[in-house]
RNA sequence: GCCCUCGUAGUUCAACGGAUAGAACAAUAGUUUCCUAAACUGUAAAUACAGGUUCGAUUCCUGUCGGGGGUACCA
């Protein structure tokens, strides 16, 4: 079934030619939906068509819309405003549009074909020297959903998790527990390994603060004091032993990750997340140095006197970036170069996007350079989904002052809070505590996954912690109710003997929430594919949301259950059941869970 | 300094260059003999400022003011 703003196009299109005998390109026609207060279904822009009519708006607009009318069987009725054509389409083609959405039970998705591309999305990325906060939430939320997202626009999306588990903050770490631990275990403290790491990571900046204050004082200068503290200098040796792969450094550092691993775990197991693929930095880096010794022996990049390699991108507007330090180690670019190419080895994708803050803007823009001027061709297809930081109402998350909002803090408070709000409700009598938390979790996630996916990605975003995450109103919560009140609605046709909802006879006329309904449905299609060109599952969750209302709209204004016509009947089951579905498919792509009851 | 971003009701978020700038929370007034009131219906409330382009600007351009980020041999 062609699309109908496709029709009224190519029809506006003929109109023009017929009646002021020009052409129109198709691209300068704006076929919108009907604003809410005014008669119509779909609207066009008339303005544009000025310059061929030589007429008034109104009078354009009057004279394409009774082209329309006569020439177009699916165009009922049109009306002006203001030099907008607002169109009506016959209740035969929204009757016959629903018959045909109602026939495919994944409408609005697309399935993989000829022209499906391989998308490589790396997302959540974390480092292994502290557990996870909110700003990776986002990051998990959003690297999930656009693979979500991509899958349902017809391509491949292949996740993968890249893991910082090198590097100097890692022997920070290392070395507090080392001095501070004594060889203690999470397991012995009964702690989350990744929290218990993280702990050191704290203390190791708790006393290298008191080092560089205790030089400062002894009169050296702030920046050397950085330099020179015992701590710092012990956490760079540690490094160049880790990369030189001494077996002690070695050992300790496989013993922390792992705990850090199981905590990470169980995590993502709470979030709802994976990934078909991990790589850890330790694994690659190595790939990265490689890569650039050689391009620096081939000539490709120069070395400073001190053994610095950099490389000069002061040509494309940028600076100068240093590839490898002085004393040979690796640094993060050096990694993220040698990851790309083996991931280009291990995949052959079409597209690498890469889920990161946008505090990293720079540094995608040079690897994507770096990687062309090293002759990679494919590297034009690298893509970068940044994202907003995640702000709390006086400014960043600051490990160092304790306002970090901890992710499985946040996942456990959340839970509580939808226990406590179900409860006071009652509506759970008679269930199974197993069953209640299933429910709880449900409710919680969802509450906590909409709150931060329906933000613009590329926009930061407030969290207050003083303010617990609404289950009312523009909320997860709000959308899982109308789902299911719409399973207990069909539950109950089911018992009245209503199977069969979509044999429903020929409805002559609707009422308007009816089609306000379908109008919404019709959406759906151009929704998933504008969130997947642009990467950004906001748009899924503000449709999924105005959908929810404008169900429960209709759902309050007529009655279908105890509507006697049996067959306007089944048509409101039929529509409550295709509002459903949609409203399971599209949580889904957000990686949001519907309960059966709440 | 240079570069990139963002400034919309009290608050958190919407708005392919299109109509009278939408929601939600908070405030306030209502709706349960009615299919789940985690719902529905009202009222009040906003485009930082000054120019420009346009039939039309929250959206594009310039400037001012204000917030955030980057410009590391950190990640």
């Amino acid at each position: 079934m062609e699309k109908i703003d496709i029709i009224l196009k190519n029809a506006v299109v003929k109109a023009i030619k017929q009646l002021y005998n020009s052409e129109v390109p198709i691209s300068q026609i704006s076929v919108q939906k009907t604003r809410k207060e005014f008669e119509g279904d779909f609207t066009i822009v008339v303005f544009p068509f000025l310059r061929f009519s030589k007429k008034s708006p109104d009078l354009t607009a009057e004279e394409t819309g009774k082209f329309l009318k006569e020439n177009i069987e699916e165009v009922y009725d049109f009306n002006v405003i203001k030099g907008f054509l607002n169109l009506s389409l016959t209740h035969q083609y929204w009757q016959k549009f629903f018959r045909n959405i109602n026939s495919n039970k994944n409408y609005g998705f697309k399935t993989q074909n000829e022209n499906t591309k391989k998308i490589v999305i790396e997302y959540s990325s974390p480092n292994t020297n502290k557990p996870l906060h909110l700003g990776h939430i986002r990051n998990n939320l959003l690297g999930w959903s656009v693979s979500k997202i991509i899958e349902a626009g017809g391509d491949k999306a292949v996740k993968v998790n890249l893991v910082n588990d090198r590097g100097i903050h890692i022997c920070k770490s290392m070395l507090a527990w080392k001095y501070l631990a004594e060889g203690k275990t999470p397991k012995e403290v009964g702690m989350k390994g990744d929290h218990f790491v993280g702990d050191y990571y704290v203390a190791f900046d708790k006393e290298y603060k008191k080092q560089i204050a205790e030089l400062v004082k002894n009169g050296m200068n702030e920046d050397e004091a950085k330099n020179e503290a015992q701590w710092m200098k012990e956490a760079r040796i540690m490094l160049k032993e880790w990369e030189q792969g001494k077996e002690e450094v070695r050992s300790l550092w496989k013993t922390m990750n792992n705990w850090v691993y199981k905590g990470f775990e169980e995590t993502y197991k709470k979030l709802g997340i994976g990934f078909d693929k991990i790589y850890y930095e330790s694994e690659t880096y190595l790939k990265g140095k490689e890569v650039i010794l050689k391009a620096l022996k081939d000539g490709a990049l120069r070395q400073k006197e001190g053994g610095t390699v950099f490389i000069d991108l002061t040509k494309e507007g940028l600076d100068e970036k240093v590839l490898l330090r002085s004393d040979g180690t690796a640094l993060y670019m050096t990694q993220d170069i040698g990851t790309a190419i083996i991931r280009y080895e291990d995949f052959k994708f079409d597209e690498s996007a890469y889920v990161v803050g946008n505090e990293q803007d720079y540094h995608f823009k040079v690897l994507k350079i770096v990687l062309e001027k090293l002759g990679y061709d494919w590297a034009k297809n690298i893509s970068h989904i940044s994202y907003g930081m995640v702000e709390l109402p006086h400014g960043k998350m600051k490990s160092r002052e304790g306002t970090v909002v901890d992710a499985d803090d946040l996942i456990e408070e959340m839970i509580q809070t939808a226990k406590a709000k179900s409860e006071e409700l009652g509506k759970l009598d008679g269930f199974s505590e197993e069953e209640k938390n299933e429910i709880f979790r449900k409710i919680a996630l969802g509450a906590l996954k909409y709150f931060i996916l329906k933000v613009d990605a590329k926009k930061n975003m407030t969290f207050n912690p003083e303010e617990s995450i609404d289950f009312n109103g523009n909320t997860g919560p709000f959308i899982q109710y109308t789902y299911v009140r719409i399973q207990s609605m069909l539950t109950k046709a089911e018992e009245q003997g209503i199977n069969e909802l979509n044999d429903f006879e020929n409805i002559k006329k609707f009422e308007e929430p009816e089609i306000s309904l379908l109008n919404k449905f019709y959406d759906f299609e151009e929704v998933i594919t504008e969130a997947g060109e642009k990467r950004n599952p906001s748009i899924i969750a503000n449709y999924v949301y105005d959908l929810a209302k404008e169900y429960n709209r209709f759902y309050h204004e007529l009655p279908v259950l105890k509507e006697e016509d049996f067959n306007f009947k089944k048509f409101r089951l039929s529509l409550s059941e295709k509002t459903g579905l949609i409203i399971k498919n599209a949580l889904d792509l957000l990686g949001i869970e519907v309960p059966e009851r709440m």
